[in-house]
DNA sequence: GTCTATACATCGATAGAC
DNA sequence: GTCTATCGATGTATAGAC
């Protein structure tokens, strides 16, 4: 079910065409709470300073919204679907096209120079892992319209390529989407850039390593 | 700086003695913190409830220890260490001997493993980043205490066995970890193993490959 | 030292005026 | 439809009794 569709439900005579057509000001409440539940944290984030921040009252909010779970599903779920977009479509026009060590490359780099770069995205996965117990549909949301995605597309592509020495492709994608996350993880989110410094380009070669060429020498 | 030194000060006469020999009274309350804050997590953790389930009263909690923060960082700290060699000293008692790929496979099925049955690790993780903004000295306890090690240990691991094809090993070493937990974060943390459902042994196979002896057949 | 009782603030949610 | 004002619950932290 998606949870965008839940939207309080007027008691007094409903009107035809108000739930195709969410108004304006429940645009801007969402928007709104995005970004300050984003910053705070859902429980560091109260009802008054969502309505401040857009500009209306709280008793206006409450009138667009249930209560503040249901809004704070509805604005999360909202960046998931949009920054999924921006995730999945990297920058520059043609980002699947030619040789399949540039791709990845191209690909890899291009995700964790972004991550890095995106304060929102982190908040995001703030957001995401540490109410995803009180919250567990909305973490699934991310699985369903991020993660998973992400995943298929990496796989498929790894496999319409069978030179590659890749024997099973959905596992070759969990590598490489982990080593991506978790790098952004560790040096981004949890501030350990300083503790354990590594530069972008160590992890990209290495994970570009995955579809090298096997060697000709033998060893061992 | 380490957390767990900053106990509450009391302004009449400290006795010597007292910062070595922290009272039973102070265990108990960690115990009881660790456990409440781990499963509710900072915000919806009140003081109250760590109180009750210290079996004292909410005064004498405050009277150990200076605030709330402070408790919570004292008990997630001691969380990590002792998470820590958990993790770091695998079940079986000598991990590392034996042929390269059955040491990984050994060591990355046992995280895995162990992972996925523990329900406490899930809380903690989810923790560590939920929290890691409004407290990022308690983050980078994790990258020092948690992450730093096991990485040394692996990427060690990894350059002591110069037969293997690792051109990077601390790179390495990032893939070989990410690719757990990040497996660990989508398939338990958030919920995503009913929508994303992959064996293990599949994630564990295809990282064994990662040291795989190369290929004799060209292709391409 | 430990407890009970309470001060003080904040938050989610709503009633009622306009 | 939107606002102001407020209610009731809860939470942190402390004063004061014992």
């Amino acid at each position: 079910m998606v949870l965008s569709t839940i939207y309080k439900r007027k008691m007094d005579k409903p009107q035809a065409g108000d739930r195709q057509q969410p108004s304006a000001k429940a645009e801007a409440i969402v928007a709104a709470a995005m970004r300050e539940f984003l910053a705070h944290s859902y429980a560091a984030t109260s009802m008054d300073r969502v309505a401040k921040a857009a500009g209306l009252s709280k008793a206006t909010v409450y009138s667009y919204f249930e209560n503040k779970e249901e809004l704070f599903s509805t604005s999360i779920e909202r960046f998931a679907k949009e920054k999924y977009a921006a995730v999945f479509n990297p920058t520059g026009d043609r980002p699947w096209e030619g040789e399949p060590r540039v791709v990845l490359r191209r690909i890899v780099s291009n995700f964790l120079e972004m991550a890095a770069g995106d304060p929102q995205l982190q908040d995001f996965m703030r957001s995401m892992m540490g109410e995803s117990k009180r919250f567990p549909i909305l973490a699934q949301v991310y699985v369903r319209y991020i993660a998973k995605p992400v995943l298929e597309t990496i796989a498929g592509y790894l496999a319409s390529h069978r030179s590659l020495p890749i024997a099973d492709p959905e596992a070759t994608a969990r590598i490489i989407l982990g080593s991506m996350v978790y790098f952004h993880l560790l040096q981004e989110v949890m501030h350990g850039k300083d503790i354990l410094p590594m530069e972008r380009d160590r992890l990209v070669n290495s994970l570009v390593d995955l579809v090298r060429a096997p060697l000709r020498t033998s060893f061992k």
